[in-house]
DNA sequence: GCACTGACTTGCC
DNA sequence: CGGCAAGCCAGTG
């Protein structure tokens, strides 16, 4: 049994989770900070299940703030409309001061 | 069972 | 400073 590999997803769940509100992170973070920064794919594609998990993927986007995911959501802007609700600005599917609302988990955890 | 794609990142040219 | 290619893991065809 392979918990490095199989607990990806949920370390990914698990920390994503813990992203505050009004804060956002990026996929490589999430996976640099699982030891795997090269599998940021990864990361992204747990989110992909995330749908079925409690956990806001409206708050992990790529690192250049672009909301690249929002695509997967329901609507076409639920995503952004999320983030503003949090108090993220976001224009053109991309977040305003972002390095500022950048929430690193190997650093905040 | 092999190959390609994908919500990415980093490094080299 | 900007563009392209390689790497990683998992899921689908």
């Amino acid at each position: 049994m392979k918990p490095e590999t199989l607990g990806f997803f949920e370390k990914v769940y698990e920390v994503a989770r813990q992203i505050p509100s009004g804060r956002v992170t990026s996929y490589g973070a999430i996976a640099k900070y699982l030891g795997a920064t090269k599998s940021a794919r990864i990361v992204g594609y747990a989110m992909n299940s995330s749908g079925e998990k409690d956990v806001p993927a409206h708050r992990v986007v790529n690192r250049k703030g672009l909301l690249t995911g929002k695509h997967h959501f329901e609507g076409t802007n639920l995503m952004q409309q999320l983030l503003e609700n949090e108090g993220v600005e976001v224009v053109d599917n991309q977040i305003q001061n972002f390095e500022a609302l950048f929430w690193d988990p190997s650093k905040e955890i």
